[in-house]
DNA sequence: CGAGGCCTTGACCGCGGTCAATGCCCGTGG
DNA sequence: CCACGGGCATTGACCGCGGTCAAGGCCTCG
């Protein structure tokens, strides 16, 4: 069972998924496939479903006036989805396909059910939260204070992936600086 | 109880705890005093509690180049905590008493047992996280591609309270701007 | 009354944004 | 096979936002 051993992954072996949450899952998970430039998420509009990304790379992004600007890019082995929709509200984001994509599409409302009921189910999910704030702490800690040099060069460190996978038009919206500078700061570094 | 009442204040008055939970908690929650400049929790050393805020003021930072960094600030009626001492590792950042403070601790480790025991406690702690994680996100769009004046501005409409009650030196390394290009935007409102 | 904390103001300048032109790569069609 | 066009990255010129440094004002407290 594929989602099982999905989750032990993260969680250890120990972990042991109740049989009704298995049966549940396998009934309400998708496998669908996106081309690349396919939006799976609009922003504005509310969208009861979540993804583990099996295959290929995501962009999650908004628009303010007139400009995209990029949240976070997500690959192989990480979930996707909207916060806001979890709470049965609007996406405040766009999410697109960079490339052509195979996920597993999960119903929000049913994952919710079982997480009053279930409680690994619950302490999963917890703990992929968790993660996600984690994430969008370190991610603060880019932004707030620091310059485009030193934004680039945690990438290079921390999340090399990007620089092999994203256009840097991306990677500069992702990292809160113009295409030029990212340019130039790239020119500086290997001279 | 008073932590029943709290909890039933977010998540509305049907939600049960179970007895079993409320008495290890109010086993395990102790009301402390703080005083203005006490410093709770110091980045780099593990802090197993975390605290609900009643009265007071606390700020959240971290030391790069020297210079103190503000993560947040929290008032009455909020959840004060490393998420990195909620996985057992050491906090990177600095807790400190802008106001003298009451707050409940809890233990951490008392509490992440319960959580995996209790349904409705993991529902609770899922709750809070998710509403943090939000917290993150906007706080995200107001540093990324965001001009000093804006960063004001949102300060300004959606958390005024911290005009009040926060030092301007403080605000500024909060929206991640200098003292001085604060104080010149402020005076540029006025006019 | 003096000292220290906090905020404001001024002078200066460099990082990084905008605009515009150019280069490079690649897919498509003649 | 080459020509053209589109997408993306680079480079240059310019300049304004916002950072740094330094001085001065104001309030509070000892």
């Amino acid at each position: 069972m594929e989602i099982n051993d999905l989750i032990k992954n993260y969680l250890g072996n120990d972990t042991v998924l109740s049989p009704s949450f298995l049966a549940e899952m396998s009934e309400a998970a998708v496998v669908l496939s996106f081309k690349k430039g396919e939006i799976i998420i609009k922003e504005g509009e509310f969208h009861p479903y979540f993804y583990f990304l099996q295959q290929g790379g995501i962009r999650s992004y908004y628009l303010a006036n007139g400009l995209e600007i990029i949240n976070w890019f997500a690959f192989e082995n990480e979930w996707v989805g909207s916060i806001q929709s979890t709470q049965g509200a609007a996406s405040r984001d766009s999410f697109e396909c960079m490339e052509d994509c195979k996920c597993i599409r999960f119903d929000i409302q049913k994952f919710k059910s079982l997480q009053k009921e279930d409680i690994v189910v619950a302490n999963v999910v917890n703990f992929f939260i968790e993660e996600f704030a984690i994430f969008l702490e370190d991610r603060l800690r880019q932004l707030q204070h620091r310059e485009a040099m030193d934004r680039y060069l945690y990438v290079v460190e921390h999340e090399p992936e990007y620089l092999q996978r994203v256009p840097l038009t991306y990677l500069a919206s992702y990292l809160g600086i113009s295409r030029e500078t990212l340019s130039r700061i790239r020119r500086r570094i290997i001279s």
